[in-house]
DNA sequence: TTATTAAGGATATAAAATATCCCTATTCCA
DNA sequence: TGGAATAGGGATATTTTATATCCTTAATAA
C-alpha cells in the first residue's frame, strides 16, 4: 500500500504557489519543469486538486493556477484526499459472512470489529494530516533549503508566472 | 491506495486462531472454507504469518497453524506489517533534486519537509495499529457476535482443528 | 505406505498507477 | 481580429501491483 507520487508532486506544487504573489498564477508547464516531473501527467494531480476546490484556474497564457485559500487554511490532508481520494485504506469486504454456521438470512446489523479497528487507526492517519497546514510546509521549507536557492528558486517561478 | 484483502483475510484468521485450544492446529484448507476464501491465496497470507514469526505450523494430517504468542501478545500492527510489509505508505522521490536553481553537485543533507510529515502520519496510523491487540479483537468480536454463533463456530473449527 | 499438510516457485489474470495524445473552450496579446 | 497559450477532459497505452491458480517438494500422522 503506497501513496500515489502525485501526491508527493502536489504537495510540492502547493508549496510553490502558497510563495506565489497574491493574484498571479502559475502553469503546468512551470510547476512540471521546476519538478522534473511530466507535464501532462502532473496536470491531472493539479486537475484533481481543482476539482477539490483547493486551487483557482485561469485559462490562456498567463493562465495557470494559484490557491484558493491561504496556506494556513489548507491541510495536508485536504491536497492527500484531493489526489488520493477520501475513501478509508482498509475496505471490508464483510467475510464474515461466509461462516458456514452463520443463519440462512441472518444479516449483520454494523460493522465487525476489524473494520472498527482499521478505521480507527485510518483517521488517526487523517488526523495527524489534517493537523498539518501548507503553512506549516512553507515554513518547514524556508528553514531548510539554504537561503540562496529559496530566492532563486521564487525568481525562477516569478519569471514564469502570469 | 487501499491495503491488500489479505490484510483482512490475515486478521479474521488470526482471530479464529486465537480461540484455538494450546496445542492444536488448523489448517489452510479450513480457515480458507471458514471464511470463504481461495484456499491457494489465502495460503500466501499465512505463510507471511509464518515467515515473521506470527504463528507456529506443523505439517501432514492434523497439521496447520496455531499461534506463536498469546493473543495479548500480539498486535495488529504486526499482522499488518507481515501481510503489508513495513515499508512506508508515502515514497519520497526527492523531486527537490531537479530544481533547476540547484547548484550542481549540491547534495540535500536530510529527508525534506513533505516527507517528515507525511511519515509523521504514517507513524500515527502503526502507533495505532501497535496499540490494539489481537486479545482486544477477540473480546470486541465476542461481545458483538451472538453467543449461538460464537459457540458453532468454534465448534466448526474444534472439527476441523489437529 | 498412503493421504494430508505447509512452503515455495512459476505462471496467469485483473486491477490500478503511470503516463501520453488529442480535442475543446477560453483567454491573452500583438 | 487572429494566433498562441492555457486548463479540462476523454481516449488509449504501458507498467506495476494485486489477485489467483497450479505444481513440486519435504515433512508428518495414521
Amino acid at each position: 500500500m503506497i501513496l500515489k507520487s502525485q501526491v508527493e508532486w502536489a504537495l510540492h506544487c502547493c508549496a510553490i504557489l502558497a510563495g506565489l504573489p497574491e493574484g498571479r498564477y502559475l502553469s503546468t508547464k512551470a510547476l512540471a519543469e521546476f519538478h522534473g516531473l511530466p507535464k501532462e501527467y502532473l496536470s491531472k494531480a493539479l486537475q484533481s486538486l481543482s476539482q477539490a476546490g483547493l486551487v483557482h484556474t485561469t485559462l490562456g497564457p498567463s493562465g495557470g493556477y494559484r490557491l484558493a485559500r491561504t496556506p494556513a487554511e489548507l491541510t495536508f490532508l485536504d491536497i492527500v484526499e484531493a489526489v488520493e481520494g477520501k475513501a478509508r485504506t482498509f475496505v471490508c469486504n464483510n467475510i464474515r459472512e461466509n461462516n458456514p454456521c452463520r443463519p440462512q438470512g441472518y444479516c449483520e446489523s454494523s460493522p465487525c470489529a476489524v473494520s472498527r479497528f482499521m478505521w480507527e487507526a485510518d483517521e488517526a492517519w487523517r488526523a495527524k494530516l489534517r493537523s498539518v497546514r501548507l503553512s506549516d510546509l512553507t515554513e518547514a521549507l524556508a528553514q531548510e533549503i539554504p537561503a540562496e536557492l529559496w530566492k532563486s528558486s521564487f525568481e525562477w517561478v516569478l519569471e514564469r508566472a502570469g
